[in-house]
DNA sequence: CTGCACGAC
DNA sequence: GTCGTGCAG
């Protein structure tokens, strides 16, 4: 063997390992980035984010929210639940903490202690049970409602299960959630959170090319009916609320989601 | 799953 | 205030 060949297999094998470690660091990057950012990321081309009134959108990593300083929660929570999301893990549940990202002061959670009302999680944390740091993160106070108990953990919940068998049939869902803040309130606490009188939710399934919106509107009690009794169509949410839904759709997509009360698409 | 209460530190 | 444990719908 020539020295010109040793020298060309080496020079090989040393162009071969730069590249090998390159594409090593190039894929422990991207882990990083999936693993802490990847949600985030999709938040920055939320299409279907809707208009705020208070002035005050926030956006976490795995969720979005507008925040209602007047009543010290967020008026909407909106993030999207794909089907690959969908993991049971068994996290410690940590203790709720105050949102330094909303800048007029989130409410602390001793609002809540013996009030007689749940810490009623909005985007709920089973839905972000995929990493760690996004479970975490929906313990914060900008994420979540008086709720009574019966409530929260009856017919909202039933919901909530709903939301993810949606998630899982239809290939991934977005979903907007919020208290309706109107009318007359209870409050709770020194900060004087509100306790709405209603709780709507809107799950969009945008995956098969003929996008779907259905919308609920809960009043603040438990119910032993069926889910679909509470159905009503989002334009009715938007006048309820004055929150404009879906604005950054096609205004033809837009009318014909928001008009429905239909639920015949669905599958309870 | 949804949560709270209580006692020890 | 934080943490572990127990209990309820």
């Amino acid at each position: 063997m020539s020295k010109r060949t040793i020298y060309s297999i080496v020079a090989i094998v040393i162009v071969c390992g730069i590249y090998v470690f390159e594409t090593y660091l190039n894929t422990k990057e991207q882990d990083a980035i999936i693993s802490k950012g990847k949600i985030e990321k999709d938040l920055t081309n939320l299409f279907f984010l809707p208009t705020s009134t208070t002035g005050q959108i926030v956006h976490h990593d795995g969720y979005s929210l507008s925040y209602s300083e007047p009543h010290e929660q967020p008026e909407w929570v909106a993030y999207e639940l794909k089907e690959s999301q969908l993991v049971n893990t068994n996290f410690k549940r940590p203790y709720f903490e105050i949102d330094d990202a909303v800048k007029t002061g989130a409410a602390h959670w001793s609002n809540y202690k013996k009030s007689g009302y749940d810490r009623g999680h909005l985007c709920p944390a089973a839905d972000r049970e995929f990493n760690y740091d996004l479970y975490v993160e929906t313990f914060l106070t900008s994420n979540i409602s008086p709720q009574k108990h019966d409530f929260n953990s009856g017919v909202w919940n039933r919901l909530e299960q709903k939301i993810r068998y949606w998630a899982k049939r239809y290939d991934g869902v977005y979903v907007i959630t919020g208290g309706v803040l109107k009318g007359n309130m209870k409050v709770i606490g020194d900060e004087r959170v509100s306790v709405p009188n209603q709780f709507y939710k809107i799950v969009m399934d945008y995956n098969d090319g003929n996008p779907k919106a259905l919308a609920f509107l809960m009043p603040h009690h438990n119910s032993a009916k069926p889910l679909y009794h509470f159905v009503v169509s989002i334009d009715s949410l938007e006048n309820l609320t004055g929150i404009d839904f879906f604005s950054e759709l096609d205004d033809v997509l837009e009318n014909k989601l928001e008009a429905s009360s239909s639920y015949k698409n669905w599958h309870f």
